[in-house]
DNA sequence: ATCTATTTATAATA
DNA sequence: TTATTATAAATAGAT
């Protein structure tokens, strides 16, 4: 598939034979998974080598069941082929079925969170608990938000103190100012001059 | 691999799922058929659909041959005694191990997302952002929640129109054949049967 | 192994 | 399922 077709016939070169089988197996071996998880399906895969070594995949990570699984069903029509999900206690499906469901809500939520912002798909508990993860989320944010809009106030409080006092000093200084230099001379000088009137509001 | 590329996670769409597994269930038996005919390699491939449905593909013609070649080479004698006994419940056992180890990575996952987030790291402006938009994505939730349950209400109301409408009908068929026997005998037949009080309520 | 020019596979859609 | 087509993936050949 690249640099010129290949042919469908075995590669002679044992080279190029070698290095495409092993490049194809893992790609039938990805393909294979992408099929399992995509579409919900379990693949079994078994590839011998040409001198017999096994390369094996089996999507539910177990080759045997899934070859019992096999035997079963392509042997026999409609008899056994239920056997296996009867045999198997009814509180364990509902365990499975239970952590199916909570994985899937988990991978809705986890999914709107990342960006996909499309709800459609999720059912009303999922909404549900989506809905007060986020309110979670909200109180934490506006708490935080609290917290800095506090240490902000305090600041701004502390500067206010500190500005007032020094221009009470500056006052002063203009006032001894005013009246030293009314004895050399007339000029006149306000008396009610840099009072700096910060009223600090805050609206939550 | 085409118009966008595809996350690998179980596709949701039915009717998608259904088109890729065919496409993508076609496309690896022929990936298989090549990796054979051009590396001198024996491949089986078993796919079970999410119904139960099996395709395969061995490419010496002979599953079973190959199934009996795979045990022989790959299986220990003592793994395969217990295959057939333990077989399903360890399958399940997998199962649900998997499961719980899935939901407990998702949770933590999204316990990040909603509540270990480091926030103390931002701004205010950045805060206030992030606070608005929690809470647009709330309101949508919200809405959504809302509509699925209009329709859950909708569905309920008429499923009680209905229930309600039939038990007219079956309480005058009572009366009806209770003043009949009445003519032929003296048997009692309780006059306020089955009356079905389904209110329905429903809290936002 | 790693790098690309090409060939294939296939997602969305009808 | 099949057909179409724009794009994503796989991979042949070379390094």
């Amino acid at each position: 598939m690249a640099r010129g077709k290949v042919q469908m016939r075995r590669i002679e070169n044992p080279v190029h034979r070698q290095v495409t089988f092993c490049k194809r197996r893992m790609g039938l071996l990805k393909k294979a998974k992408e099929l399992s998880v995509l579409c919900d399906a379990d693949i079994g895969v078994i590839v011998f080598s040409p001198h017999g070594k096994i390369y094996e995949l089996a999507t539910n990570g177990n080759m045997q069941g899934l070859i019992e699984r096999y035997k079963n069903k392509s042997n026999l029509p409609e008899a056994q082929a239920e056997s296996n999900e009867q045999n198997i206690p009814q509180v364990i499906q509902q365990d499975v079925l239970l952590l199916r469901q909570e994985v899937d809500l988990l991978q809705n939520s986890l999914r709107y969170m990342y960006g996909e912002r499309d709800i459609s798909h999720m059912n009303l508990g999922e909404l549900q608990s989506l809905e007060s993860n986020l309110e979670v989320w909200v109180n934490n944010i506006r708490s935080t938000k609290m917290q800095l809009m506090s240490r902000e106030i305090e600041m701004l409080k502390n500067k206010e103190g500190i500005l007032k006092a020094a221009n009470d000093i500056l006052q002063e200084r203009i006032i001894a100012q005013t009246s030293i230099m009314d004895v050399g001379c007339n000029m006149m000088i306000p008396q009610v001059p840099f009072q700096l009137t910060t009223e600090s509001n805050y609206y939550f």
